[in-house]
DNA sequence: ACACAAAACATCCAAAACGTTCATTTTTAA
DNA sequence: TTAAAAATGAACGTTTTGGATGTTTTGTGT
């Protein structure tokens, strides 16, 4: 998608005129290219530059396009999981969270950065975890540094529109793992998606109650951990009947092994944000009123 | 609604001169960012926390966007607790959002706010829960809002210098409750401290571990639940064993009964923030180095 | 290939913000 | 109570900004 935008759109982006942006291109403070026909092209690079340069905050960042998957040879991920990995089991918040910002405006798709940075981040932690190298502490004040972070990265999301289709979801009794779930409520909102996580720890009781409340769209269900499985997949499935039908049902998890997944019933399966992302987007372009791009 | 003003949008907002704001900018009062040609713009948040900081009332909140009572003065807690209890259970974010921002800009004191309007709203949340009015996804959801409006209000307050006293806390194993932690890092760090919350749900183990590693003045364990109150009282008392002469073990939560508190050692119990709020400030009162008011 | 609508172009101008200065009010200290 | 100090708000000429204008480029659909 878009790596060069209009005078208009970085306008829109960074909450001034056109007039301004353009005149600001000509001057120079603002790196441009041109079309043969002289209309003016601003990559997303040099916009970020500006930003930098002069101090501004990004007011709108979804207005600077969307997915730029395609490998970008700019960001080095794997630089970035081991800085990260640093700060967080050192509880070095504020290098956190410059790291994620960082990415964040190189990079514009939340799904990239949670795929490839946040959750191989996590799943480090938990390695090293397991081999005794980081203490629980490290990894819950981790998980405390993050959340934090992504909250304030959600600020920065569109709010939905009031007509926005909804989506609600968590994770089960006994799943503590709100990280993936927070993921999951910003990937929708970003998608100008109504989404609320109702956290962790849910009894099934209470989703149904939630489900019937709230009436979603999209339900979504994340499982890092389960404490019973066959009871799981009882009341899973159990949900599923009742509202299956009505409501699109979005599960992922890695507590989602194969052998569980074929006896569920889903509208998607997610390995991914990334396929959470396409799988919303999908829905977007195929619903009656859909979400403006 | 714009998120960044002009001076003179601030000044009719707050009433005051255009060049008082101004001047207030350039001397470092107001957060301000500048365009590329110089103009200065000022973000919401930063003029709230202007406010905050000089006392100041907010003469025509509607121009920032706020609640048309934000700042007038005096708050009906009573009015505000059912108002904030009737968002948090419909999972009115930003009603919710609105309410506290008013509190804020209104009260003085952070910990007024948490003993007065959060707590009590929370407990009748509880209360209503366990007769059936309340649905669990109707507390989890209002403790999700809660959580991510504190998380934004937390970005209003001084970051710590960096010889700030340190202190770390959180809950112990099979304590869920993590809003009470949240808020005493609030309180902590509204009164200089470097205060980071582990989260919740915390192995007295790795405690220990935390403290070694971050060797605080001071240490909290808020208590809301407990899973088994004689091994709780063995495992505290063994930290405190431990470290208690070298670091303040400050304990709070509705947990903690009369008959437990009378065998667990302690720098202070709390009932209330603004307890914790008076201790926090003899600590830096007495301290070698106070951090300054 | 052509036509047409949407968007971007350059230019111009009024409104607004800039920095500076200065008179007036408020606070502090003697 | 008075004098000095500090903060405020108005005034000023200059610069920046943002909207309106009519024209040109772009991209899409036939």
């Amino acid at each position: 998608m878009p790596k060069l935008l209009s005078p208009k759109q970085v306008a829109r982006a960074i909450q001034a005129s056109e007039s301004s942006v353009k005149r600001w291109c000509d001057r120079g403070d603002l790196e441009v290219q041109y079309t043969a026909g002289g209309h003016r092209k601003i990559p997303v690079s040099s916009v970020i530059a500006f930003l930098r340069k002069t101090g501004q905050a990004l007011e709108n960042p979804e207005l600077l396009g969307l997915p730029a998957v395609a490998g970008r040879a700019h960001v080095d991920y794997e630089t970035a999981c081991d800085a990260l990995f640093t700060a967080l089991v050192n509880g070095k918040e504020a290098v956190a969270r410059q790291i994620l910002t960082e990415l964040y405006l190189a990079e514009h798709s939340l799904a990239v950065i949670f795929d490839r940075v946040v959750t191989p981040v996590m799943i480090q932690v938990g390695q090293k975890w397991q081999c005794g190298d980081v203490h629980v502490f490290q990894e819950r004040r981790g998980c405390e540094i993050l959340l934090q972070i992504m909250q304030e990265l959600r600020r920065l999301l569109p709010t939905p529109p009031s007509d926005a289709p909804v989506a609600i979801g968590g994770t089960v009794s006994g799943d503590l793992y709100r990280l993936p779930t927070a993921m999951v409520e910003m990937i929708l909102r970003e998608q100008h998606w109504a989404a609320a996580s109702l956290g962790d720890n849910l009894p099934f009781q209470t989703l149904e109650r939630a489900i019937e409340q709230y009436r979603p769209r999209v339900f979504w269900l994340s499982c890092s951990h389960l404490n019973d499985e066959d009871e799981f997949l009882r009341q899973y499935n159990d949900l599923y009947d009742t509202f299956g039908m009505s409501v699109a049902f979005v599960v992922g998890g890695r507590a989602l092994k194969e052998s569980l997944r074929s006896q569920m019933r889903y509208a998607t399966f997610c390995d991914t944000m990334q396929h959470l992302e396409a799988f919303v987007q999908t829905l977007n372009n195929t619903a009656s009123k859909p979400a403006e791009q």
